[in-house]
DNA sequence: TTGAAAGCGCTACCAG
DNA sequence: CTGGTAGCGCTTTCAA
């Protein structure tokens, strides 16, 4: 029994079995050239001491950690949720532990967390950048530290990167709207200096122009969603003389909020999102939206990332992913007969 | 500038600026009785290196490692998310990481966790057990791991634990349907070794009992929740000479699963789901659910938590958070009149 | 205000 | 097969 607060350490396992610390170190590691008996005896001053190995002492000397971090905008969305879940999986297959951090959306938040992730020598960093700048990083990345950039691209220095077609999901969703006969459709997105609202807004102005149709400038809202400016962004674009009959909903929160004021105010419009929703089957319409591959993205950001902690030599490497266009009832109809 | 791999030491530092290394380690921990001068030698030595702290060898030598870990079933369920954030918030707030590990509900697994996470030498642990027997903690906890279980408590040790009040929350949601007029209600739960899994069933039982209920055997199905798992609760609950006209949801993957069935089989019985739901007021009708809060339970574990870091000395203690039931429309109605 | 030396617990390296 | 020694990069302690 070990008292509060104080852990054995190799050598008491050693003094306790009569042996060296090395050779402890031989049987807590496994490797080969002990006696069995040898081994057995110092398996048994472990048990009794309840001697459990310290791993900050092994990763300072071997100057691995097998730990990865993962920086995300808010490991409380289930977008970031799946995704992270798929990278745990892929670390896990490495023996390697994951650090998770949420940087809402704060360009000093995310470089706090890559630093203080890299002072703890993390073998390598995934990260869902809100930065506009990540030269910070060039330091780290001479060091050794591998880097995955997943869902946006890096600013201003290169790594691998993992994206989603952004901006061709939203002219397939914008695309399917016209087709279904709308003409004035709406778009709302996020915050334009997020590159994925960004990327997903020129898909529907690609969409809308490849068909020849004009935007007014009143059916379109970039900014960060809350209850107060879906409202907003809903009603300027209802109203007037040229309403829309359809709108695009740049991601999941947006999607939400949007249905939600749809729903208060008994209107009932086109609507397609970016991002699939959990219950979107189960609406009245279904919910028909954009999807994302989550699991996928996170799965092949970690793959890559490991590649690089392999050894792998080559250049940055980009990977974009589809999106992919899931049809539910509430877009798949036309606009009310114009009077 | 450094070369790939190699890492500028405070030993590199203190040459490159002509002092100490004790000198620049108390510059970089902004420690006192630096002359302004020598801490400007010894900044500009730190930004032409490149020099990042190696927190490895900083915790080695403190024995604090200033992070936490955080043992739940699946990051990828919006459940544990939510609460996994909770978790992080506070954390940040302590300047304290977080590793995040899923169990899969698996025992061994969990086990594998902790103790990777042990060896690691995190400060404190807070799990969402899958296990039956966490004896295997003890020794962690003599030798200084702070611990606190959160959603379900330990088995067969003592330590700071916070709860759901799961079997009063079940209650009320059944109670509620009883109070609509529904006497025939079924039940379908998670795996009944699942803590609260049990719990939630004993409270449906007891709320029967109280309204003086018989509960017939195919009214109830407690197994872990598949597509093909529901789609056999409902059509047996539904079956023979007393079908049921209601029925409670053990937890939100079930409600989901059991909503999406009935759909499909246009069925429409009164329901209500323990824990909420993303789109659960947007569904025609909107979903009664018997909500959890969540963010509190990792909030309320956290701060815990950090109690015992702080030296707080006193016995385990328990915290039991109410659940609130959210009428939306799914169980506000009568049963169909008998023939 | 500054510095030198010891050592956290482990593994790499070499000797036996 | 086994053991000793050195040292990972930092902080602690004590001396100057």
């Amino acid at each position: 029994m070990t008292t509060h607060g104080t852990r054995p350490t190799m050598r008491d396992v050693a003094r306790h079995a009569n042996v060296a610390t090395k050779t402890v170190s031989r049987v807590v590691n496994d490797e080969p050239n002990v006696r069995p008996q040898t081994a057995a005896r110092v398996q048994r001053a472990i048990i009794e001491l309840g001697y459990l190995r310290n791993d900050s002492a092994r990763v300072l000397r071997r100057g691995q950690t097998a730990s990865i971090g993962l920086i995300l905008e808010n490991i409380g969305d289930p977008f970031y949720a799946a995704l992270s879940r798929a990278v745990e999986d892929v670390a896990a297959s490495h023996d390697t532990l994951l650090i998770t951090g949420s940087s809402d959306e704060d360009p000093d938040r995310e470089r706090t967390l890559a630093l203080a992730f890299c002072a703890r020598r993390v073998d390598g960093l995934i990260i869902i950048p809100a930065a506009h700048d990540h030269t910070y990083l060039q330091q780290e990345m001479a060091a050794g530290c591998a880097l995955v950039f997943a869902d946006r691209p890096p600013r201003l220095i290169g790594a691998d990167t993992v994206l989603t077609d952004n901006r061709g999901g939203a002219m397939t969703g914008v695309a399917h709207l016209i087709g279904n006969g709308h003409r004035r459709i709406g778009f709302i997105g996020d915050d334009p200096r997020i590159y994925t609202a960004a990327e997903r807004y020129q898909g529907y102005c690609e969409a809308m122009a490849a068909a020849g149709l004009r935007v007014a400038s009143s059916w379109v809202t970039r900014t960060a969603p809350s209850r107060q400016t879906m409202s907003e962004a809903l009603r300027r674009m209802l109203a007037g003389s040229t309403p829309v009959t359809a709108v695009f909903c740049g991601n999941n929160r947006i999607t939400v909020l949007a249905l939600r004021e749809l729903r208060t105010a008994r209107i009932s419009i086109a609507l397609v999102g970016f991002d699939d929703l959990e219950l979107a089957d189960l609406l009245e319409p279904g919910i028909t939206v954009v999807a994302q591959h989550t699991g996928e993205l996170g799965r092949i950001a970690a793959d890559m990332l490991f590649r690089r902690l392999g050894g792998y030599p080559g250049p940055p490497e980009r990977v974009v992913l589809p999106a992919t266009l899931v049809p539910r009832g509430s877009a798949e109809f036309p606009p009310p007969a114009d009077p």
